[in-house]
RNA sequence: GGGAGUUUAGCUCAGCUGGGAGAGCAUCUGCCUUACAAGCAGAGGGUCAUAGGUUCGAGCCCUAUAACUCCCACCA
C-alpha cells in the first residue's frame, strides 16, 4: 500500500479491473435477481450532483445485494430527450444561417443520429469515474432500434384497441420550439402583469358591460362574454348582442357557471382558441372559434392592423387603441402565474389544434390499485400520495409533438381510401385497400412515451428474452420527486399493461441537492458544483460518501465542497487503520475466532461488530443510508480506531505470543468487515485495501457480505475500562497536566477484579499512565472513583479546582438521584411502566446514592 | 386555490413502534504518543419553532399558530 491515501492513483486503473472481468455483467441463473434500471439522463448531458447523488443510491444497493449473494443487475442506459437536442441542433444550425426547413427532414435526422454518437458518451463517462457498478453492455438508449420498436409495437396495441386518439384540444404550444408541449412541461411563474379593464358596448346602445381581461391581444379572438347566470347585475341581460372592441362585430352575452361573481367585474370575455377554459365555453354554447394569433405567436389577420406583431409587444399598441375608442376602463397591477416552456423558457400559447392523445381512464385504475395494495411501494411513504392525487385526476395524454427528432408515430394514411392505420413496421400495403400508397404521419411522440417502456424495453421487449423472463419485475426504482407524476406513473401502468406485472417493488425517492445556501443548483445561477470536479480533486470514493452522509430519503441536502473535503479526511483514516492493519498482521497465522482465547477488549469490538452488521443490514433495506454511513463511521472513528486499534498495540507489540496471535486475528476479522460493509459506498479504495490483505477473494465486489459474528459468549464489559480510562483523562485534563507528562497511577480495585487485571496494560497505555500500582499512594494524588476502581494520579493538590470538580460532579449524580427517585416514587410509573425499566430505574438509583456517598467523603476529607 | 415537507448546539444534520438530548464541522485548551497533525486527548455550547392536548412519562403522538421550502392547479 503507498503510504498516502491518493484515489487518482487506483481509482481509475480498479475500474478497468473491474469492467475487464466482466463483474457488473451477470446472467440469469438459478439464484435470486435484484434488479434495478436507472433513470436514464439525457444522453447529450452531462452528470450533475442530482446524477451523482441519484446513481450513488443506486450503486450502493446493486453492490449490497451483489455481495449478499444476489444476482444484482443494473442496466444504465439515456434518454434522446428529442426536444431539447432538436432545440440544440437548431441554435447549432442557425450558426451556420440554416434552418430546419432548409436542412429537410431527412438530413436534419442524419444529423440528429450524429449528434447523438458525439455528445452521447460524456455522461457515461462520467458515470464510469463515480464507480458505477452497472452493466454497459446491456446500455440501452431511448433512439436504439429494439427500444424503438418496443415504442412502436406499444403504440400499435394501444391504436389497435382504440385507446390512441386523434382530437381537438387547447394544447400548450410553444411559440419558440414550434411545438405543443405536455402539462408537465409548461411551467408556471409568477409574474406582474396588468389586469386590463375593457368595456364592450351592447349592440342596442342600452351601456356596455365592463370585462376584465390579462391578455388584451386575445380580443381578436373573442367570440362571446360571459357572466354568471346568477349574477344579478347581469341577469336580464344575457343573450344580448355586444359589440367586439377594434373588431366590430357582434358578440353574445352568454351565462356561463365558469364565470365567477366575485372575481374582477363579474364578466369575463370568451376566446375558445386562445383558453382551454373558453374552449369548454364554447363547446357549451356553440361559439365559433377564431384563432387570432399564429404558430410564431404573432398576431393574424383579423388583428387588422396589428397583424404581423408579436402577441405580447403588441400589448402597449393595443392599449392605446382601446383608449382611443374610449373602450378602456383602468389598467391595474395584477399578479398572476403565466406558463412558460420548459425547454426555452418563452411564454406558452394556449392552443387548439389537433393532438395525438392515450385514453387514460382504464390505463390509470390498475396503476392506482396497485400501489393501494401495496405492490408498489413509496420510500418514503407519504409520496404514494402525489403519485395517487395524480393519477386520480389524470387528462388524456398529449403524446404527439410538432418536431422531427424522436419516435415518429407509427401512423399511416392511405392515400387511395383514406383508411388511418398503425404499423409496427413500415407497411408495405393498405390493409384495407391494398393500395401502396400512403404518408406516415409527420409528429413524433412524447419522450415519456419511450421511457413509460423503460423498465422491461431495455430487457429486450417486445422479444420474450431471457433477461426479461429472469430480471423482471425490476426491484427498486430510485428517483427524483418531480418526475413521480409523468413517468413513474406511467412507467406503472404500462407495465401492468403489457408485462400483466408491476415494473418496481419500491419507489425510493432521493431529495434534491441543493448549494450550501439552500438555493437549487442551477446554470442560470451559477452556483452548480461539478461532481467530475469532485471526483478530481478528492476521489470518486469522497463524492460518493458526501453525498449519502446525512442523506435522508426524499429529503433535499444542501451540498459544498466542504463535504468532500471531510470525506476524504475520514476516507483517508480509514486507509491509515488499513496500513495499520497490514502492518501488524504480517506472517499472521490465520485461526476462526471461535478457536482464539479472547480478551475481553476482543469480546468489546467483536460485540460492536456485530452490532454494526446488523443495524447496517437493517438500515440499507430500509434506505436509511445516511444513517448507515454514520453508523459505520461512528464505529469506525471512536470505537475500532480509537479504542481497539489503541489498546491492542499493547499486544501485538508485546512478546505474549498467544496474546499477540488473537489480537492479530481480531484485528484482521473486524477491518475486513468493515472493508466490506464500506465497500458499497467507497467502492474503490475498499477494493484497493482489499487485495492488499493477506487473505482476500478475487475482488471484494464478490466477498459475502457479512451476516454477523460467529462467536459465542461476546461481552461488553470492556466499556467499563474505557469508562475508567475517560475518567482519568478528563481529571488529568482538568488539572491541566499535558497529555506528555506520563505518571504512575495508583489503583484500588473495587469490583470486576478479573476484567481490570486483563485491562491494565491498556489503563496504563490509554491513561498516560507509567505503571499501575496497587497500593495508595504516599504522595499528593486526585483520586478518580469510578464503578470499578479508584485511580489515583500524582498531581500537585489544588484543593479549589478539587472542591470545583467534585461538587460538579456531586450536582451531576444528585440530579439524577432526584429524578430517580421522582421517577419511583410515581405510581403510575411504577404501575404502567415495563417492569425492566422500573428495576434498572431502582439499579441506577442504588448505584448512583453509593457514588454519592464516596464523592461526599471524598469531599470532606479534602 | 389544493397538497406535502421542514423547523433540534454557531453551521450541516441524526434521533429507533414515546422511557435519561447526539454526531461531524466550527470554537477554546493541551499534545509531533512508532496508522493517520488530513492527527490525538479534553472542554464549552440546546426552553428540541410557539401554544394547547393525550400519557405515569413527549424532540417523537394529536390539535392549532408562525416562518421557510417544494409539488400540483384553467379564476379571467
Amino acid at each position: 500500500m503507498e503510504k498516502t491515501y491518493n484515489p487518482q492513483e487506483f481509482e481509475k486503473k480498479i475500474y478497468s479491473k473491474w469492467l475487464e472481468k466482466r463483474y457488473f455483467s451477470p446472467t440469469p441463473d438459478e439464484r435470486e435477481s435484484y434488479t434495478i434500471v436507472m433513470p436514464p439522463p439525457n444522453v447529450t448531458g452531462k452528470a450533475h450532483v442530482g446524477h451523482a447523488l441519484n446513481t450513488t443510491i443506486q450503486d450502493v444497493l446493486i453492490r449490497t445485494k451483489r455481495m449478499q449473494g444476489y444476482n444484482a443487475l443494473w442496466v444504465p442506459g439515456t434518454d434522446h430527450a428529442a426536444l431539447a437536442t432538436e432545440e440544440m441542433i437548431v441554435k447549432h444550425l442557425a450558426k451556420q444561417n440554416l434552418t430546419k426547413d432548409e436542412v429537410g427532414r431527412e438530413k436534419f435526422l442524419q444529423i440528429g443520429e450524429q449528434w447523438y454518437k458525439d455528445y452521447g458518451n460524456t455522461i457515461i463517462d462520467q458515470f464510469k469515474s463515480i464507480g458505477l457498478s452497472c452493466d454497459w453492455e446491456r446500455l440501452a438508449f431511448t433512439m436504439n432500434e429494439n427500444l424503438s420498436r418496443a415504442v412502436r409495437h406499444v403504440f400499435v396495441d394501444y391504436f389497435n384497441r382504440g385507446l390512441i386518439y386523434k382530437g381537438k384540444r387547447v394544447v400548450n404550444y410553444c411559440p419558440h420550439c414550434h411545438t405543443s408541449i405536455s402539462d408537465n412541461e409548461n411551467v408556471h411563474i409568477d409574474q406582474v402583469t396588468s389586469l386590463w379593464h375593457i368595456r364592450y358596448p351592447f349592440a342596442d346602445g342600452s351601456g356596455y358591460v365592463t370585462v376584465a381581461t390579462t391578455r388584451p391581444e386575445t380580443i381578436f379572438g373573442d367570440t362571446a362574454v360571459a357572466v354568471n347566470p346568477n349574477d344579478k347585475r347581469y341577469q336580464d341581460k344575457i343573450g344580448k348582442d355586444l359589440i367586439l372592441p377594434l373588431v366590430g362585430k357582434k358578440i353574445k352575452l352568454i351565462g356561463d357557471e365558469y364565470c365567477e361573481m366575485g372575481f374582477g367585474t363579474g364578466a369575463v370575455k370568451i376566446t375558445p382558441a386562445h383558453d382551454p377554459n373558453d374552449y369548454e365555453v364554447g363547446l357549451r354554447h356553440n361559439l365559433d372559434i377564431v384563432t387570432c394569433i399564429d404558430d410564431e405567436g404573432k398576431l393574424m389577420e383579423i388583428a387588422g392592423k396589428f397583424e404581423g406583431m408579436d402577441r405580447i409587444k403588441a400589448r402597449p399598441e393595443i392599449e392605446k387603441a382601446l383608449k382611443e375608442g374610449g373602450y378602456l376602463v383602468k389598467v391595474e397591477k395584477y399578479k398572476n402565474q403565466v406558463g412558460t416552456c420548459d425547454r426555452c423558457g418563452s411564454f406558452t400559447e394556449p392552443k387548439i389544434s389537433t393532438q395525438w392523445f392515450v385514453k387514460m381512464n382504464d390505463l390509470v385504475k390498475p396503476a392506482i390499485e396497485a400501489v393501494k395494495k401495496g405492490e408498489i411501494k413509496f420510500v418514503p411513504k407519504r409520496f404514494e400520495k402525489t403519485y395517487l392525487n395524480w393519477l386520480e385526476h389524470s387528462q388524456d395524454w398529449c403524446i404527439s409533438r410538432q418536431i422531427w427528432l424522436g419516435h415518429r408515430l407509427p401512423v399511416y394514411n392511405c392515400q387511395a381510401c383514406e383508411h388511418t392505420f398503425a404499423s409496427e413496421n413500415t407497411p408495405d400495403q393498405c390493409p384495407r385497400c391494398h393500395n401502396r400508397r400512403f404518408a406516415q404521419e409527420t409528429d413524433v411522440l412524447d419522450t415519456w412515451f419511450s421511457s413509460a417502456l423503460w423498465p422491461f424495453s431495455v430487457l429486450g421487449y417486445p422479444d420474450k428474452t431471457e433477461d426479461l423472463a429472469y430480471y423482471y419485475p425490476t426491484s427498486t426504482l430510485v428517483t427524483a420527486q418531480d418526475i413521480i407524476t409523468f413517468w413513474v406513473s406511467k412507467m406503472v401502468f404500462s407495465g401492468l399493461e403489457f408485462m400483466k406485472k408491476v415494473p418496481f417493488k419500491k419507489v425510493v425517492i432521493n431529495g434534491i441537492v441543493r448549494d450550501a445556501k439552500g438555493m437549487k443548483m442551477s446554470k442560470h445561477l451559477g452556483n452548480g458544483i461539478d461532481p467530475i470536479e469532485m471526483v478530481e480533486k478528492y476521489g470518486a470514493d469522497s463524492l460518493r460518501l458526501s453525498l449519502v452522509s446525512g442523506m435522508s430519503m426524499g429529503t433535499d441536502l444542501k451540498y459544498s465542497e466542504d463535504k468532500a473535503k471531510e470525506a476524504k479526511i475520514f476516507i483517508n483514516k480509514l486507509y491509515n487503520a488499513g496500513k495499520f492493519v497490514l502492518q501488524n498482521v504480517e506472517g499472521i497465522q490465520v485461526i476462526p475466532l471461535s478457536k482464539l482465547k479472547l480478551q475481553q477488549r476482543d469480546k468489546w469490538i467483536l460485540s460492536n461488530l456485530d452490532k454494526l452488521i446488523k443495524s447496517v443490514t437493517k438500515n440499507i433495506d430500509k434506505y436509511s443510508l445516511g444513517v448507515t454511513v454514520s453508523n459505520l463511521i461512528e464505529f469506525t472513528t471512536s470505537k475500532f480506531c480509537d479504542w481497539y486499534l489503541e489498546g491492542a498495540k499493547n499486544d501485538l507489540y508485546g512478546n505474549n505470543e498467544e496474546k499477540r496471535t488473537a489480537t492479530q486475528n481480531v484485528l484482521l476479522y473486524v477491518y475486513t468487515n468493515l472493508l466490506k460493509l464500506f465497500h458499497p459506498f467507497i467502492p474503490f479504495v475498499t477494493e484497493y485495501i482489499y487485495q492488499n490483505l493477506p487473505v482476500h477473494d478475487e475482488t471484494i465486489m464478490f466477498s459475502a457480505y457479512p451476516k454477523k459474528v460467529e462467536v459465542r459468549g461476546l461481552k461488553n464489559d470492556y466499556e467499563k475500562v474505557i469508562n475508567l480510562v475517560k475518567q482519568i483523562r478528563a481529571v488529568r485534563s482538568q488539572f491541566q497536566m499535558p497529555d506528555n507528562m506520563r505518571t504512575k497511577l495508583h489503583m484500588q480495585i473495587l469490583s470486576d477484579e478479573k476484567l481490570i487485571k486483563e485491562s491494565l496494560n491498556d489503563i496504563v497505555k490509554l491513561g498516560f499512565g507509567t505503571e499501575i500500582v496497587m497500593e495508595a499512594p504516599k504522595q499528593e494524588c486526585v483520586k478518580v472513583i469510578s464503578e470499578i476502581a479508584n485511580v489515583y494520579i500524582p498531581i500537585s493538590r489544588d484543593t479549589e479546582k478539587e472542591k470545583t470538580r467534585l461538587n460538579k460532579e456531586i450536582d451531576s449524580v444528585k440530579f439524577e438521584i432526584i429524578r430517580s427517585e421522582k421517577m419511583l416514587a410515581n405510581a403510575g410509573f411504577i404501575s404502567k411502566a415495563p417492569k425492566a425499566l422500573v428495576d434498572k430505574e431502582n439499579e441506577k438509583l442504588e448505584k448512583n446514592k453509593e457514588l454519592l456517598k464516596k464523592l461526599n467523603l471524598e469531599l470532606k476529607n479534602l
